[in-house]
DNA sequence: AAATAATATGGTTACGTGACCACATTATTT
DNA sequence: AAATAATGTGGTCACGTAACCATATTATTT
């Protein structure tokens, strides 16, 4: 193995002065760098990593903990996040939480890592394991129900969230914008209680507030399991040969609409020209579908990038770190939703 | 910062008899053993990582270079390779390589990894000069084209890959063997030389085998952009439209495969009663059509694994090291064929 | 009872680096 | 010309650990 000892022999000088160049700080002669470089390069040389971590007491690496980074959503939040920390001079490790015995966290908080994301899925237990089995970690969490986290921390627990019932009757009132007044809510089951469903909450209001009646059948409720992946095709289409009548959709998540938009054209009707679809998140998959998707963009780039900030901010002991960062979501058109007005 | 020291201290022994409980090696009696994982637990102590990585001169780290992570082809081989990584006491970093400046190679080499694992893309030039910068790395290699890798490398250059002449060959056959025989080929579009095309290839061996003529019309290429991603929706509608004639479609892709369908669909026809597709991959997407897909399906989560046994093999300079390993791809029936014959 | 083997423990050392200090040498100011 | 500042360089040390060796104690065999 090449060290900073072989450099310094072929160069001429220190070890020391090795160091200044690599670290380009110090006073270093132009004719010295100039052979400390040449020597790096012939030698081939790399400074020893693990050397330089137990001095600096820094990985310069994170950790994200994230679900099956199949799950395109997070794969573009994740690449959000690899790509600010490779700017900022880190890389990044991750680890899919899916079905692993529990044991992993150990692993993980063992790790060289200065810091971690979690990017939060479902499993609230999962969570509050890992916050109690870790004391002063710098951590930044995603987490679309951030308000249930509810585990005292001195540090307080940074997060970056999107209103999640905001965002759904955004996605409602653009639809009742629009002329449309008979409109389903087709989003996933997660608890006996309606009202904690946030998404559900934030529909119920739109329709409220514009004083639309909420028929029992504008309100499908479709099970998570975990390896099947339910678009909500069934349901629709069982609807629609019922005959039962609606002129849009507003699904919780692109997944379920682009079931729903699949469930429409094959009972024969047209989208948007017989019923609108609207979706949530902006996956690739709204690209592709054909009509292509009406949906609330969620930046999951831009919130990669802001969890690594405000990451940073807690390992370099910022003093202004915002604890709680709320993202705004914005309405993307496209071509599922007709107005009914014009 | 709690050391080893601090638990020697708290449990009366010294540091090496720390050492000998945490590695679990060596004669620790038992008293001795009981008060120093009680230690353990009570301070809290965590082995410093750097000291570790600079003293055994291994990081228990991989990095895994694949292309954009938000395509869930990839993103499921990764699964299968940190889930391996895992089980074996590694863990994984994951670079992008997407649209990024050539120098954060020069990180991912400098970073803290026993080595490394390529999936590669199609820029053959950014593998090229990869292999060139690095000499001896332990390296693992998934490319389906690696027949053209031509870069010398003492070590050699192992790899795990599958032949996709072979696949596609297969494919056809099966719609051969369910009574097609005007099949189309949907492909995407690599260079201008045709045969350099080992898809395409596969679809005119099976055809030919079989005397079936390959009219004009039925080899489409589509042209890969960037950023855009085109699924031959266009395309096969174009040709619908034009009232061209055939059964069945050979998709090279599942995404290719997916855009036939929504073409013929729009068309008034109907999958697989009017004409059959079959795709290439089985990525989750497959499952989530309707009909549901046909498809190859590429084992993407065991090839995952593989790459990782191979990494170790060279890590731990087994001597039986398989240098190329090709990976059998095998039909998963679902339901966009129609078997013509019965 | 003596010799050997097994068990148990502490001390020393080196891994490769960055920070710091001491000390030259040269350039700039008084 | 003397005093001060800026520039340049090497030596020492400690980061926290695992491997090794030496040695003490206990158990087993001869």
């Amino acid at each position: 193995m090449v060290t900073r000892k072989d450099v310094a022999l072929k160069a001429g000088v220190s070890p020391s002065t090795v160091s200044r160049v690599i670290n380009n700080n110090g006073y270093v002669a132009f004719e010295a760098r100039k052979r400390i470089e040449a020597a790096i390069a012939e030698l081939n040389y790399i400074p020893n990593r693990a050397a330089q971590n137990l001095r600096t007491k820094s990985y310069r690496q994170i950790a994200c903990i994230s679900p099956a980074i199949s799950n395109s959503f997070f794969a573009e939040m994740f690449m959000g996040i690899e790509e600010m920390a490779i700017e900022l001079g880190y890389s990044l490790s991750l680890y899919n939480i899916t079905n692993r015995k529990q044991n992993y966290l150990k692993q993980v908080l063992e790790g060289p890592y200065d810091g971690m994301i979690l990017l939060a899925s479902h499993e609230l237990i999962m969570i509050k394991e890992l916050l109690e089995s870790m004391q002063k970690v710098p951590l930044s969490i995603y987490w679309d129900r951030i308000e249930k986290i509810n585990i005292p921390r001195e540090a307080g627990l940074p997060h970056v969230y999107i209103d999640l019932q905001k965002v759904m009757r955004q996605s409602v009132e653009y639809l009742i914008a629009n002329g449309h007044n008979e409109i389903l809510f087709l989003g996933h089951y997660y608890s006996k209680e309606r009202n904690s469903n946030s998404r559900y909450m934030g529909y119920e209001m739109a329709m409220k507030e514009h004083h639309l009646p909420i028929k029992d059948y504008y309100r499908i409720f479709i099970e998570m399991y975990e390896d099947k992946l339910s678009t909500g095709y069934e349901a629709i289409k069982m609807l629609l040969d019922k005959g039962q009548h609606f002129t849009a959709v507003a699904a919780s998540n692109d997944l379920l609409a682009a079931g729903a938009i699949r469930a429409i054209i094959e009972s024969g009707k047209k989208v948007p020209e017989d019923i609108s679809v609207i979706g949530v998140d902006n996956i690739e998959l709204a690209k592709i579908v054909t009509p292509t998707l009406t949906t609330m963009n969620i930046p999951k780039r831009e919130i990669g990038r802001m969890l690594v900030q405000q990451l940073m901010d807690q390992i370099h002991n910022e003093n202004t770190i915002e604890q709680s960062i709320e993202v705004e979501v914005m309405l993307k058109e496209r071509e599922s939703v007709k107005n009914l007005v014009i």
